[in-house]
DNA sequence: TGTACATCAGTGAACGCGCGTTCACTGATGTAC
DNA sequence: TGTACATCAGTGAACGCGCGTTCACTGATGTAC
């Protein structure tokens, strides 16, 4: 049964891809080992082939949702649409496309609370995703000096995690694009 | 061991006040009722002469947490420091001492994105506190029309959610301190 | 280049543990007369 | 008002279940000669 290294390296990278979908999905706590195994095609004992520990897989699935949060959004920046980068950035992320498909958006909205109680280690590569995050926007405000675009950005990046968090926790459907309606409109103006 | 209505009633509302802070501390998944009963000095079995499952007591145990958010909000928008209401709500609620106590806070920030994923019931009775929430905040806006209050109202709220819960997940003191600080500069210039 | 042996990715069963929930029991409270 | 009985809040042990983790096993891959 024993894999190419190709093969095994092939392999890893699915489950922590799995892991990132399937985390964003139902929350860290609340998935399976063996859940994200099996929606890897795989049987949960191979996992500690890979892997030491959950911990270990919830760090790399956690860099992995940001990188790929942040992928696009520079993707959406560099759009040639005739909106700002910063603006194209804001109206990508709230969207109800966003808002409706938290396995594939950002991990700071989807896992928000459980990241703040999360090891060191897994905030770590958090917050390096954040730095991440807050420089592309802030590089979108060429305008400014670097300072204030920074804070700009840590504003921006503040209010968008804030609305898609609350617009997934409203039962009123009015009221939740409401939400990601009205903060769009300021982030615009701001 | 028979225990006097008044006795059980009180016994009850310590449970969900427990829970309450429980929850907003360690999660709602993470936290046991277990944990929760021996918080309020009662073993475990007894917890289904007050509640018909788990489910109930989140369900109280979040109401119970928007009801008190926004009675500090609404007390520190009270206090005549000079400060006007949606600022003085802001302050408090942006404050070190909010970020560094979840148990106390905000549910929306503690328990974000588990809200997102919580049943319908739960979501329900959060989303009448938000209503509750930024209509105190919107109160506070006297000048505008109320439609426009409600707008800024919303955006004030998602900035304020978002921004704790940053505060919270980042390791560098100096980012999570200037989270805050940004995000209260800027709502106070809108 | 071919052969013999070591390695190890993946399987499937098992482990201890903590979870939500149930239950028999106790004894003070509430109620009916 | 006093008495007898039913109720039920709280205890502590037990339940089935799913979790993270471990392990013996299989057989294809990698390595040494």
């Amino acid at each position: 049964m024993r894999k190419s290294k190709v093969e095994t390296a092939e392999t890893r990278r699915r489950i922590v891809e799995t892991a990132a979908r399937e985390f964003r999905r139902n929350g860290v706590h609340a998935t399976g080992l063996a859940e994200v195994m099996a929606a890897t095609s795989l049987t949960h004992g191979g996992f500690y082939r890979h892997f030491n520990s959950k911990e270990e897989l919830v760090v790399e699935a956690s860099a992995a949702g940001m990188e790929s949060i942040i992928e696009r959004a520079d993707a959406a920046a560099r759009r040639p649409d005739g909106k700002s980068g910063p603006q194209a950035i804001v109206e990508a992320y709230l969207s109800m496309d966003h808002r409706d498909d938290p396995s594939e958006g950002c991990p700071l909205a989807g896992l928000g609370s459980e990241l703040a109680r999360a090891s060191d280690e897994t905030r770590e590569v958090v917050s390096a995703g954040v730095l991440n995050f807050l420089e592309l926007i802030a590089e979108q405000m060429p305008r400014r000096k670097h300072e204030a675009a920074k804070s700009d950005a840590i504003f921006v990046l503040s209010a968008m995690v804030g609305a898609i968090t609350l617009s997934r926790i409203v039962t009123n459907p009015e009221l939740s694009a409401a939400i990601l309606r009205d903060t769009k409109r300021h982030l615009k103006n701001a």
